[in-house]
RNA sequence: GGGGCCGUAGCUCAACUUGGUUAGAGCGUCGGACUGUCGAUCCGAAGGUUGAGGGUUCGAGUCCCUUCGGCCUCGCCA
């Protein structure tokens, strides 16, 4: 007995004809006389009827069917009786009248009910992944992600472009995130490194005159789990040779366009607005701004400076600022919504938070007294401020009062309920700086080494090295980032001008990138690229928030894969070939 | 590494202010009834090391400590 139709396709124009459906048994109804089925598979679901009057053997066995026991059944599709129909499913008019029945595979009781899940944890759920899937509404998803990566796919390749896998198995980079590391059975006392992305092998592919790149890959990163974050998650990655930044952009914008279309309530209009990395610290405090909705961070430190308020002037005295946002009718706010928000502040270190309300009359509550007219009226200028406003400040140094007011933003707007929740607002931001300074003084980079900077910044590399902008440029995403990229150094030169201010010797430099230098001096073209978050982008255009929504076998928290408990311990015998021991535990 | 929330039947939860007899409910499961249901209905039953270990107490699901696991978050994420 061979499958004709999906669960689905079964209608009133098949009526008198005999289908054979396969399935899982989504539903039992027994009356003692007839019993009903409804067979699930990942189209939908089609009621099945066995009549004791048909054949009392089939009948007898139906009744011991239970939920989720995989079946084949064929038999003739029939009209359902008048007022019987179901018009909540698609083939709700007709049913399957059984003339054959095979059982592929009983189940064992489900831990959970697939058709009506209520609240089951995700542990629940990832620990039976294989019926967790079964659920429609998680089919959708993966064919969801499917879709996408077939457009990416179709669209670089139209594109002319090659996927080219790259190795697994690589050379562990000590900068960035931590490596996993896999040793090498060969050669002893050595590991490899599952790759954090194909960086530099792509790079490579472009001197190797590849021209145009992508690959939809794993990239690994031994890091801390988040909804957002996957120890293993799947970039879009790309390279293109004899190309700007504005190509790239422009290509990207392409690619995201077509992939909208597959959700089309979500519309994107082109090109997409570009800010500066510059301008997004400025009036979002960070890097990724959500432009969904405006209330922009305020830089209030001249003012502040001469006010009576201490904290204010010994923030911007000892080499700090005073910035804020000002929330609309948030004058209407109690005492204890705005502590509320001084507390959840303290979560990103910032000590806390002064306020006070605008009123027809001028400033009310919190440190409103600190201030002259003549104060108040810029303050309130700067920030656009009406009455009914309301508007917080934090007095700290720079990193500090952004760090707590980017995420401040989001909060208020959240409990302000400021942010449409159907609009979709992609933008780029560019030109980051090369080096930021660390909390501890060092130099690092905010996106990777290889990050070429303009032309004419190249001289602030050494003197002012924070200040010299690059060719770079992240997709955000409502406040997510979804990808980044940037052209590359091609020069060999300004390549190991940045290793030498990063900090590397000249053996060092030799040792970790030392194939990269030789294939900077043996012809290597102009080159620009990105990577996308591919698991992020499918979450967003699915309007999921927890990545692992859309992955099949995600790993939790710390790390393990609830399906098959990986990692586990190995044989002591498979450590000795490997030449490892472990520290006890 | 830090902070927080959670863990009770297969699943989702309850057991209160203040520790008190035999830890309950819905769904599911099992048995029975029923020829038009579709989250079927009705009758009945089984099902618990309250994540684990220790402590306080006459008495612990409840309080304390440790530990395991899940989730959120800061740090981390070139």
């Amino acid at each position: 007995m061979k499958r004709t139709h999906y669960c689905e396709r079964p209608r009133e124009s098949d009526i008198g004809n005999t289908v054979t459906v396969s399935g899982w048994v989504a539903n039992w109804r027994d009356h003692g006389g007839l019993v009903f089925i409804d067979l699930r598979d990942r189209t939908g679901i089609v009621q099945v009827v066995f009549n004791p009057e048909d054949s009392a053997e089939l009948h007898e066995r139906a009744g011991r069917l239970r939920s989720e026991s995989c079946i084949t059944v064929s038999g003739v599709v029939s009209k359902r009786p008048d007022g019987m129909q179901n018009p909540a499913i698609p083939t709700g008019m007709v049913e399957i009248k059984a003339g054959e029945l095979l059982v592929h595979n009983e189940s064992a009781p489900p831990p959970f009910d697939v058709d009506n899940p209520g609240e089951v944890s995700l542990e629940t759920r990832l620990s039976y992944r294989f019926i967790d899937l079964r659920r429609p509404e998680i089919f959708r998803i993966f064919h969801m992600r499917h879709r996408i990566l077939q457009t990416f796919r179709r669209f670089f390749d139209e594109k002319g472009f090659i996927e080219v896998e790259t190795p697994f198995l690589t050379k562990s980079t000590p900068e960035g995130a931590r490596d996993f590391l896999v040793p090498g059975r060969l050669t002893p006392g050595s590991f490899y490194a599952l790759p954090q992305s194909p960086q530099l092998f792509k790079q490579i592919l472009m001197v190797g005159g590849l021209d145009k790149y992508f690959q939809i890959v794993k990239c690994f990163r031994d890091e801390d789990v988040r909804a957002s974050r996957q120890p293993e998650f799947t970039q879009l990655d790309i390279e293109m040779s004899f190309v700007d930044e504005n190509d790239i952009m422009d290509i990207m914008e392409k690619a995201m366009s077509l992939v909208f279309e597959l959700a089309p309530e979500k519309k994107l209009s082109l090109p997409l607005p570009r800010l500066t990395y510059g301008d997004a610290m400025e009036r979002y405090g960070t890097d990724a701004p959500d432009l969904r909705f405006s209330m922009e961070i305020g830089d209030i430190s001249d003012i502040a400076a001469g006010c009576g308020f201490r904290v204010f002037k010994n923030a911007v005295e000892g080499g700090g600022c005073v910035r804020g946002i000002c929330v609309p009718g948030g004058a209407a706010m109690s005492r204890g919504e705005i502590d509320g928000f001084i507390e959840w502040v303290k979560q990103f270190d910032l000590p806390g938070l002064a306020w006070f309300k605008v009123e027809d009359d001028g400033p009310a509550g919190g440190v409103a007294k600190f201030f002259s007219e003549g104060e108040f009226n810029s303050i309130a200028e700067r920030f656009n401020a009406k009455p009914g406003s309301l508007l917080l400040f934090a007095a700290d140094m720079r990193h500090k009062t952004d760090r707590a007011l980017a995420p401040l933003r989001l909060h208020v707007a959240e409990k302000m309920d400021m942010i449409p929740s159907d609009k979709f607002e992609l933008c780029w931001v560019v030109d980051a700086p090369a080096f930021e300074r660390a909390e501890d003084g060092r130099l690092t980079f905010p996106h990777h080494p290889f990050t070429a900077p303009y032309e004419e910044d190249i001289g602030l590399l050494e003197e002012r090295p924070t200040e010299a902008r690059t060719k770079s440029y992240d997709l955000v995403l409502n406040g997510v980032e979804l990808g980044g990229g940037s052209v590359r150094i091609s020069d060999p030169e300004v390549q190991m001008q940045v290793f030498r201010i990063l900090g590397y010797t000249q053996d060092e430099i030799e040792d970790r990138f030392g194939f990269l230098m030789r294939a900077l001096n043996h012809g290597a073209p102009p080159h620009a690229g990105i990577a996308l978050g591919l698991d992020r982008v499918v979450s967003k255009l699915l309007g999921i928030d927890d990545i692992r929504e859309t992955i099949a076998f995600p790993k939790t928290q710390r790390g393990i894969c609830m399906l098959t408990g990986a990692p586990t311990r190995v044989e002591e015998k498979q450590l000795k070939e490997l030449g490892i021991a472990t520290s006890g535990q």
